[in-house]
Order: C-alpha cells, then sequence, then structure tokens
DNA sequence: AGAAATTTGTTCGTATGTATA
DNA sequence: TTATACATACGAACAAATTTC
C-alpha cells in the first residue's frame, strides 16, 4: 500500500523563487538575477539544478539568458504562448479554417467591448490606420495596415484573454501557415468592397455605433477568406 | 563589425529532436524515449545538455519524466496553458469579471458550431448529464455536471482553438480563483430558473435548435455570476 | 522475495567562450 | 589589452526509484 508521495522536483524551486519574487515586486522585467552560482548557494542545490529551472523559466519566456552577461527578467508570454499553440495545433493536424474561425470569433467578441471601452487614443489610431490602409500603394503595405487595424480593435476590448489569444494567434498564422498571408484580394472590386468595409469598421468604432462596425466587420470576412 | 551571430543553445537540440520525432510519428503519446544517456550519445551532447532540453519538454506538457523509469511522450498542453495563464494573469492583476467575460465568449461562439457539429454520441452525454444534474442532491454534484455540461457544449464544437482555451480556463479558474467556485445558487427560486435554462441549453442542441439553446445559455449567464 | 541491472535525480569539478570594465 | 565576472558545456560520480532476472 503505496501512498503517492509527489516528490518535488529541485529544478522547480528555482522557477518558484523567481516567480515569487516577480509577485512581490522584488523582481522586475529588465533586472538582472543573481547569479547561477549564487542562486545555487542561496537555493541550497546545485548550479545544474538552478540551470534547469532557469532553463524552464527562458523556455516560458519570464527570464532572458545572456551568455557572459547574466540571466534577466523578460516578460513577453505571447512568444511563448504562440508557440506552444504552434505546436498543439500542429500535432493536432493544423485546420486552416478552424484557424480562421477562432480568429474571426476573436474579433466578433471583441467588438461590442471596444465600443463600450475604447479610448480616445485608440480612436484616433483607428482613424490613423484606415487612412494609411487606404493610401497604401504596395499589397504589403496593405497587410499591414489590415493587421494592425484589427489588433486596434482587439486592444480596445481591454480583455486581455482575448488580446493574449489574438496576438499568439497571429503570431502563430505568421510562423505557421504562410499560405494564408498569401491570399490576397485580386480584383480591384472586391478590393473597393474590402475598403469599405474597413472604413465602417473604423468609423463604427470611433462613433461608438454597433451595428455599422459589426456589418464592416462580417463584409470584410465575407469578402476576405482570411485577410 | 561583428556580425551578430545567433549561436543555437545546445538543450534545443534535444527539444528540435523530440518534437520532431513527434511530428514524423516516431513517436507517439505513451512511448518512452531513449535513456537520457543514449540522447546525450545520440545528439553528441553531454547528459546535462539533453535534461535541460528534457525540463523543458517536461514544462511545456510534451514529456513526463519518471524517476527510475524513463522519458515519456505524454501530450497534455491544456495543464501548461492553464498554468501559463495563470502566472500571467497574476501578474497583470486577475480581473474575475475579464475572466467570466472570456468564459462566456468562448461557450456563446462555441454554441452555434456545436448546433452544426454535434455528434449523436454527445447529444446522449448532454441529456445525461443534463438529467444527473436535476437529480443531484448535493451543492457540490450540481457542481459537478454543470460543469461538464458545459464543456460538452464547447467540445462538441470542434474548435480545437476554443476547447483547449476552454479547457485551460476552467483549469485556470479551480486553480486561482477559488471565490469562483463558491458562488452557488442560494434560494430555491433561482435554482429552479437555472435548472430550466440548463435544460433549454441541452435540449437546444440535442435538436439542432439554436435559438432555444442560444436563449438557455443568455438565462444561464444571467441567473449565475459564474457557474 | 530478493538481488542485480537500469534509469533518472542531483551534485561537484573543470574547461571554454563571451561580455564588461 | 588585460583582468574579472559570468554563462555555457562537458564528464564523472553517487543517490534514489524502478525494472528485470
Amino acid at each position: 500500500m503505496m501512498e503517492r508521495q509527489e516528490m518535488p522536483k529541485t529544478y522547480k524551486q528555482v522557477v518558484r523563487f523567481v516567480k515569487d519574487q516577480i509577485r512581490d515586486g522584488a523582481l522586475s522585467p529588465g533586472d538582472k538575477l543573481p547569479t547561477e552560482r549564487v542562486l545555487a548557494e542561496t537555493l541550497g542545490i546545485s548550479r545544474n539544478s538552478v540551470r534547469e529551472g532557469l532553463r524552464v523559466l527562458e523556455n516560458i519566456g519570464v527570464v532572458s539568458s545572456m551568455h557572459g552577461s547574466g540571466n534577466f527578467i523578460s516578460l513577453n508570454f505571447d512568444e511563448t504562448m504562440s508557440e506552444m499553440l504552434g505546436f498543439m495545433y500542429f500535432l493536432k493536424g493544423v485546420n486552416e479554417d478552424k484557424v480562421a474561425e477562432f480568429r474571426w470569433m476573436i474579433e466578433r467578441e471583441a467588438l461590442p467591448l471596444a465600443i463600450l471601452r475604447i479610448t480616445p487614443e485608440e480612436k484616433q489610431a483607428v482613424m490613423h490606420t484606415v487612412h494609411c490602409l487606404e493610401e497604401a500603394q504596395t499589397e504589403e503595405e496593405r497587410l499591414e495596415y489590415d493587421r494592425t487595424l484589427h489588433e486596434l480593435l482587439v486592444q480596445a476590448s481591454g480583455n486581455d484573454f482575448l488580446i493574449s489569444n489574438y496576438k499568439a494567434l497571429m503570431s502563430f498564422i505568421d510562423r505557421y501557415i504562410q499560405s494564408m498571408r498569401k491570399r490576397i484580394i485580386e480584383g480591384m472590386e472586391s478590393r473597393n468592397m474590402l475598403e469599405l468595409a474597413h472604413r465602417k469598421l473604423a468609423e463604427g468604432l470611433v462613433e461608438c455605433d454597433l451595428d455599422k462596425s459589426r456589418s464592416g466587420l462580417e463584409e470584410h470576412i465575407g469578402y476576405t477568406a482570411m485577410f
């Protein structure tokens, strides 16, 4: 009759230590951690165990290790999350339709929240972006501004879950689904419709007109497979 | 004039190796990895570096290390993602309202997809769960069946992004936001209303009636702060 | 049941490359 | 340029848990 004894592994002490330090405000992004030797001595463990812990933290996006210089706090989860998402969905078999499906879901849900919470600065950014979008000469530029516009929309929702998911998703798309970025509107006709949709979406946001921006978004979805 | 030479760290070889093996189908969940010593020799690196890589993989949820036994493939991202979400939103300052907001967004978006894609088996599970829910005697049971019902809904949507996010979110709620689990319906009146909402949601799903299930969901949201 | 072999967990020592003053 | 501090990486050893014979 063996009781399942959950032995905590040594390297986790390091993870916990750093996390706690961050939580308590003792460590902030950019700060330098104690050297590995000091850390090892402090926690009463070996340097290898310290390193295993640091590798984990590095991979999570909490720590950045610089050869010869030291270990530093660097909070960039989005990259990490997108990497994880990428691997997850790579294994499960990426279905591009599902990816697009999820993207539009996020934007649809973000919209009403954005209408409620959008700030004057964000409104200005939205109008500026849609203006640049209309003036853009190359397809590259258009893609970039298009992307920015949609990111602004999600950003304005003010819901961190939505925002992080969206960032991770877009980063994921960039990395793993090149084909999506290549689907570009070809006909002049549909491009005009797309610009109209963009403008409607943007103006609706600025005017806090849910129906208007929503119909702009729906048209956007209709006129493009993905972008 | 030094060109920034991006030196790949040794431990990443292990991460790549395992990921590739999984991608190519050479390794599947449950399979045993080569021993650390063999891995080290195979890749021409030290065992310490192998271990650093394995720790990373373990923390991502790709590998499970068993003392004295070996390293095994175990694809359980949900736990990992919830842990990451937990830490992220812990740092950003968890706002319970935002969490709830995100949860209902997922369910709202999952609903129409579930209506389209739900399988007969899932329908049966839904009806069984709602039946158990109505027969349940204790608050504990009700919470459990309630949770199952909503998970079935999201599951039936067939969108892995939604599913993983939902699982991670619920796991996150369990771990970090105890207060939410404690918000239990007290009055008999509202409990009846809640049961009605549940039944409507379930029947709508089974009958593929979007409006019915949607109104059930909306009522559910209305009658409970979170659960 | 028990002993031996296997495998991971952990530590120490050492050498090397890199950054910084 | 030199010296120091630091991360990177390797190898060997022993402990602890598991498997095998």
